[in-house]
DNA sequence: CTTTTTCTGTTGCAAAAGCAACAAATTATT
DNA sequence: AATAATTTGTTGCTTTTGCAACAGAAAAAG
């Protein structure tokens, strides 16, 4: 997402390069991996889509982050601490390429072309997601589920460059990553149509202000 | 926080080294600096502490971030996209080091000790502020007030190796902290006491279960 | 193409959280 | 040491959110 070097190309120069980089594929509803022992993974996604949900205690499912094309995860970016469930999941058919940070750092010793682009520009690719992150942590404080919902659809809008889009995901789905209850949003969905917020065909959203 | 190198050694290496970067000191409530514009800044917290701090339309005031010594912020960390107002404060006397980001990059011309450091252990100290939001994330997808201060709570203790601990900030900034209401936290903390969860002794916090 | 499963939309009721306001306590300022 | 400012603790009332449950729509599976 907030990445400036070319992933593209990169992702297809590892296919000769390093025996070091497993690429896998997962099928919808897969598990790519869990968030468990500190084995410092570094994983890429080349394609598809997943998400980092964790199941609590009391039953709660919260979609903790939403991954896409060359978003990075894994548990390098993770402080195992409490006793929460941690999966990465599919969310349809998507390409996955898996590193040792380790590897990464005391670089490759066939220093090979692809562990030293990565190398390279880590500090971007890490920077993308802080930001990332600290677009979530914008979200979840917002007070109220409607701004939560407006706040999200700004945020989609904006990276669309459109005023018109569809969901990234469904419904359900849509109130466990803003971490609130489903009927209680579908109820303030339909006050934000009625208000005259937004349209809603489908699942594709239409805001109607400013 | 979840730094490697020695940052103390590094920070005053920089004593006689580079002419690139900034140390200034504030005093307490004073602005340390704002995020509007993109010029990359990139800070070190040297001593004291400082929160950023994001003031809504609504009036509301959110703490998105508490520093302590040797955490890092700054605007390259931020996608500065809306109407918000985002100040970093100092909450008490405190030191810190600007640099430009681009510097850190493009390596100094003058190949000083100082950006050499930096930049080598960039990537770690980036990582671990994404650590840091991903904790701060896991605390705001908390269901409740009650999850939200006990999993606060129990981070305290985890980093302190103690069931009983100073909060680092006063109640009314905990609660913008956790992005709740004062009064309602209150009251919560009162039931959390009378539930035999926690005592509480001036502002210290004694954990009374596990 | 039919069946099963998941997702959407809705509602009444209960519980939790927010708001406003104030006094007492604590901390800063002069 | 006296005064001002901020923080803590509390409460009654209102609003928002969560919970449970269900029917219809849509999507996935066989």
């Amino acid at each position: 997402m907030a990445i400036n070097f070319d992933v593209a190309e990169f992702a297809s120069s590892f296919e000769h390069s390093c025996k070091k980089v497993q690429k896998k594929v997962f099928s919808k509803n897969e598990i790519i991996t869990t968030y468990i022992e500190k084995r410092n993974q570094f994983c890429i996604l080349l394609s598809g889509n997943a998400d980092l949900v964790r199941y609590d205690l009391n039953g709660n499912r919260t979609i903790v982050e939403h991954f896409s094309k060359y978003d990075v995860f894994g548990e390098v970016f993770y402080n195992i601490t409490t006793n929460n469930e941690l999966l990465v999941e599919a969310r349809k058919k998507s390409e996955v390429l898996f590193y040792s940070y380790d590897d990464i750092r005391q670089k490759c010793r066939s220093n090979c072309k692809f562990h030293q682009i990565l190398s390279e520009n880590l500090p971007e690719l890490i920077l993308g997601k802080v930001m990332d992150l600290n677009m979530r942590i914008e979200l979840l404080t917002k007070r109220s589920i409607r701004d939560k919902l407006l706040g999200f659809f700004n945020l989609i809008s904006t990276r669309n460059l459109s005023k018109s889009f569809t969901l990234p995901f469904s419904l359900t789905d849509l109130a466990d990553y803003l971490s609130i209850d489903r009927s209680a949003m579908m109820r303030e969905l339909k006050l934000l149509k009625e208000d005259g917020f937004v349209e809603k065909v489908g699942n594709r959203i239409i805001l109607l202000y400013k």
